[in-house]
DNA sequence: ATGAAAGCGCTAACAA
DNA sequence: TTGTTAGCGCTTTCAT
């Protein structure tokens, strides 16, 4: 059973295949009898649209690329679920590809979406990348949960959220404090300055420090028992992890270690640090990736006409447990 | 700058369009300094074949279609992740779609997939959905995790994975167990009947029944509530929870209510109950990924000609803690 | 080895 | 209102 085509569908019905294409349209000056028999002979073999066909005669294609470093996170999980939800409300399709941190493979993913005719794209960049080239796109591109200079980006401040959790900690009495993570994150600099517009200086030394391709439990847990290796306690009442991940590695190691005088704070209020009772820095996920999805939308649809880049920028929430 | 097509890079060139064809696909008969001039072009203008264009005129896209019920489970995003990476490997995109546990939802997603000419569709059925309709498929589909009959499928078998439950339970002394889950679950069924031929039946009483659709956290400790509020306790010294998450509210009730004679076992093994120290049934899923994707390919690809279906069948671990 | 011509399935301009 | 024609960007005969 070869498939069937428009061309099939108008001789079934006794018209002319662009007639078919009009019913398909909903063009509205087609005769209502000859309408309802092109549809009887389509309902009846039932007949689809190649929408490759359409895509190449069209610009469009109705299909958005999403790309992302990976699927261990679960924020980026959410998104993908949020936006699949919002792809399908407006007659999209998604396209999904994971950079996994190398931005080579990012590179020939996103050409990937452009040779596929994307109408737009979505990424959660990678850290620390160049995404100079992006500004050339032909397509409209957005970055979710990190703002790229000169992109659409919907995102919390990483900076304002260690300061927000700076604030909490300090109001509930904290005046010594640790952090760990890598270097020259945002949400370790905000902290930081958090406390430093507090009057408490950060000590240098209450710095447990990951390497930058840090990313398993067990990363997590050899650069802590590096740090306790050397210091053998930690002289902070509370400490900010990059994570959540690392946070439990924290509780965990602290607790065998017999530290327990110490406040562990997570990052992205995951079920990690639901389940483990930790306080942790909220990102508003769901309103990001709807709003994302909708700026990329109506950059798409030319409804949005702004010339320069938007930075849609969101509050995060400190979540107190424990 | 409008796109670039073969049209205008014959034109620089001072080919025909055709021979950029030839060049573009490596077609042998095309002589090595015309070849070279050719890709002089390509390169300096950044020309990119249409991959719309291709699919129209080729009957193949490179497009394989993924279906899954949510992104909840961790198994099925992990399915996810090594279905990108293969599919990536082998110059295929994936295009995603979730059902949501929704048959008409699932339906219009795979029409979807076959609008866009995808070569195959993968999907993760939803449970006790009719798929009979999948048997006339005009591309290959293959099952994950689930066996559906008549269609290619890679899963464990989940009533041998009960058996497994029960046989490493009743090794260890048990003799007296319960569930909590769906009613007809195989895994379920396949756990009673491993302790029953080892002599020991099952007690209708020591069921904790969930209603088919519970699915969250909240779902699962209302139910686990509804029944020690009509049984105070539970007479069994083991039992087997549908699924991780279920094990961990059983364990939160259970410490809560005092109930501490009785050892919980979780299923699919993830972040959950490796956290909670709970023993749970291990799904080999990077071996059903990696299969399920090169079945689907040889199928494609033709290279795998077996008329039937075929059911790759995979054990389960048990993996014994707490 | 290369070009001319046809056509994949569809939409849109134009004529009738 | 409908049919004829052209063309989206590409691949593949078929001649040369």
């Amino acid at each position: 059973m070869a498939k069937i085509t428009m061309k099939e569908v108008a001789k079934l019905a006794g018209v002319s295949q662009p007639t078919v294409s009009r019913v398909i349209n909903n063009n509205p000056k087609v005769d209502p009898k000859i309408k309802k028999r092109v549809l009887d002979v389509i309902n009846e073999v039932g007949y689809r649209p190649n929408k490759t066909a359409q895509t190449l005669k069209n610009t469009t294609s109705k299909i958005i690329g999403v790309s992302m470093p990976n699927l261990k996170n679960p924020y980026y999980i959410s998104i993908l679920d949020n936006i699949e939800s919002q792809a399908r409300a407006n007659n999209y399709n998604i396209m999904v590809s994971l950079s996994r941190n190398n931005p080579k493979t990012e590179q020939s993913n996103l050409s990937s979406f452009l040779d596929r005719q994307v109408d737009g794209v979505m990424i959660i960049p990678i850290q620390n990348n160049d995404y100079e080239f992006l500004k050339k796109f032909p397509v409209p591109v957005l970055s979710a949960t990190w703002f790229l200079e000169g992109i659409d980006s919907v995102a919390i401040s990483h900076y304002n959220a260690g300061v927000l959790a700076a604030e909490n900690l300090y109001n509930s009495g904290h005046t010594n404090f640790a952090v760990a993570g890598y270097l020259h994150d945002e949400k370790i600099d905000g902290f930081i300055s958090g406390f430093y517009s507090k009057g408490i200086t950060f000590n240098n030394d209450n710095f447990i420090e990951m390497s930058k391709n840090a990313s398993t439990p067990y990363d997590y847990k050899r650069a802590i028992e590096d740090y306790l290796s050397t210091h053998e306690t930690i002289d902070a009442s509370c400490i900010l992890a990059t994570n959540d991940q690392m946070a439990f590695e924290l509780k965990k190691l602290f607790e065998s270690n017999n530290i327990n005088n110490c406040e562990i704070i997570g990052f992205d209020d995951t079920d990690i640090s639901r389940n483990q009772n930790i306080s942790s820095v909220h990102q508003p996920i769901e309103e990001i990736s709807k709003n994302s999805f909708e700026l990329l939308l109506s950059r798409i649809n030319k409804e949005e006409t702004k010339e320069d880049a938007i930075h849609l920028e969101y509050d995060a929430v400190f979540i107190k447990r424990g």
